[in-house]
DNA sequence: TGCAACCCTGCCGCCAGCGGCAAGGTCAAG
DNA sequence: CTTGACCTTGCCGCTGGCGGCAGGGTTGCA
């Protein structure tokens, strides 16, 4: 074994989180909201196979698109990328749609919200010219 | 004064929260940070002036558009209606230009997460969710 | 042999915007 | 005089996605 340079197979959580952009700590939340499994080492180390980057990276990514945990839970059968005969699930889609309006819906708010405050800004200054560095 | 009726000047804060679609519970958070101010009746009981229904409103309305009580504290000023009157000072002026893009800032970040989320719902009627590394 | 770098579990904290409850005071109507 | 609607303060709880720490164990390397 020595200098056997093992490229592939089987890493530990803080590889993981390296090559996933994340922490540990998120590793060991995921999991334990059901999103990934690990195997054990003999010494209780959570080893992970290399398709768990993959999941993670599905899961960060949904996550960054304003999902929720829960919400993605619904992904599960189709986050292992190779899964070429897992179509999302109708339920997924639906989960996915909805997620959508109401991001639509928070942005039209907040536009609204800063053309008002923008209007309201301008009528503010409007009277008095006063430069606002 | 005798037989005056001052058609309510005051309320209390059922009545303004019933007025303004909200609970007693939230306007004393909001008094709590700031947002709203109160007299208080001889027993104690808060009491408000007509004008806070108003500013309730804009206060929930901000809220309802994604912002936080924080950033609402610094539009104070404006959501009485006095800005005619009472010009907002170049801090507060400057202030709610750096909140301005700090709102622009987070709708541009909700609308790319809005778009990725789209561009993944895309891929997934593809046939997978997104292709992965 | 001793250290530094990992790893483990478990639990508390944080932010935001309240909800809800306890334990009491106040007031008008019946 | 009692009921019930309303008000007060204060504090704990909840959701979401972790951060961070305590208090351990395991490894690799000089």
């Amino acid at each position: 074994m020595i200098g056997v340079v093992r490229e592939v197979g089987w890493v530990r959580i803080g590889e993981l989180a390296r090559a996933t952009g994340t922490t540990a700590r998120a590793l060991r939340h995921y999991e334990q909201a059901g999103l990934i499994c690990s195997q054990r080492a003999p010494n209780g180390y959570r080893i992970y196979d290399e398709r768990a980057v993959v999941r993670v990276c599905n899961i960060r990514y949904l996550l960054a698109a304003g999902l929720t945990l829960d919400d993605v839970q619904v992904f599960l059968p189709c986050l292992d990328g190779d899964v070429a005969a897992a179509p999302p699930s109708d339920k997924g889609l639906r989960v996915a749609l909805e997620r959508l309006a109401v991001l639509n819906e928070r942005i039209a708010a907040q536009t609204e919200a800063r053309d008002r405050l923008e209007a309201a800004l301008r009528q503010a200054t409007g009277g008095r010219i006063r430069p606002v560095a």
